[in-house]
DNA sequence: ACTGTATTTGACGTTTACGTCAACGGAACG
DNA sequence: CGTTCCGTTGACGTAAACGTCAAATACAGT
């Protein structure tokens, strides 16, 4: 039989680390946040489908900028089971707010992609039409002082 | 008249604060970091409209989770006005770069958004009908270890 | 001139999210 | 049985992005 304690259900750190692109001390460290929760044999841990299904959605909150201790949060949504009435609609309303918090990003983000593209088709026009002078172009609008005596 | 340096189209630091709700040593780390550059009225400084563009676009790619350094590259595609044609060049190559990540991370984002709300309903729907014994729900697909003798 | 408040420049502290050793443990191989 | 890999647990280091504090300066109003 293969020597290492892989089954059918679970994974060793390093394949772990090559399936996921991460390293086994970020594994780790996961796993003291209480974040990932891997069953051991012996000393060594074993991570099972639960764990893989855990560390995708930290890997996703971590590209958004969401801190370790949110993504933990954002977890437990994932994670309920049984809890109480009460309970679910606490973790119902974080829910809310993440979900408003992410479709605020969509919304930049969509903003983001459109002015970014306007710019790049400016500078490739400029590359095509060697010679064109035109005028710098405009900055965004942003506040203006507001004037105290107004 | 008002007793500040801010003029029609310069606003202090504090006026920046204010209007952006960051701090002053923000404002002092970004200009030490080449992000921001206001002019100075004696030792004092005063941030013009550029200023505040930028600020805008340091700001929201905060949001994004992109590292200033990485900002600072985008911050420089609003700014080239006279570059050669190869140095435009090179800049529009991070600029497509950053843009293919920035549609990566709304594929994501829509992801999330989608599963989250999948999420709720769920959760919503338990607290609906409250004696319903669903299935405990599926977690997403991830990878599964390789046979290795396979 | 005096006082008070806003700003400036260092310098050092802090938090997050890991990286990097060091020292040890076990098991598999020859 | 010795060696060679993983793997494990601390302990300490680090980079990014500021916060915090101190000491000095600069104006503004009186």
């Amino acid at each position: 039989m293969n020597g290492d304690g892989a089954t059918a259900d679970t994974m060793t750190i390093r394949q772990m680390c090559d399936a996921f692109d991460v390293t086994a001390r970020t594994l780790r460290f996961y796993e003291s946040k209480d974040l990932l929760a891997p069953i051991r044999s012996g000393t060594r841990r074993l991570f099972t489908r639960r764990d893989r299904a855990r560390l995708k959605l930290i890997l996703r909150g971590r590209r958004f900028g969401f801190t370790l201790d949110e993504i933990g949060e954002l977890l437990d949504l994932y994670d309920i089971g049984d809890g109480q009435a009460t309970q679910l609609r606490r973790t119902l309303e974080i829910a809310s707010a993440h979900l408003a918090s992410l479709e605020h990003r969509r919304r930049d983000l969509d903003e983001a992609i459109a002015e970014l593209k306007a710019q790049m088709e400016w500078g490739e026009a400029r590359l095509g039409r060697k010679g064109a002078r035109a005028a710098p172009r405009p900055l965004p609008e942003t506040p203006r002082p507001a004037a105290p005596g107004a």
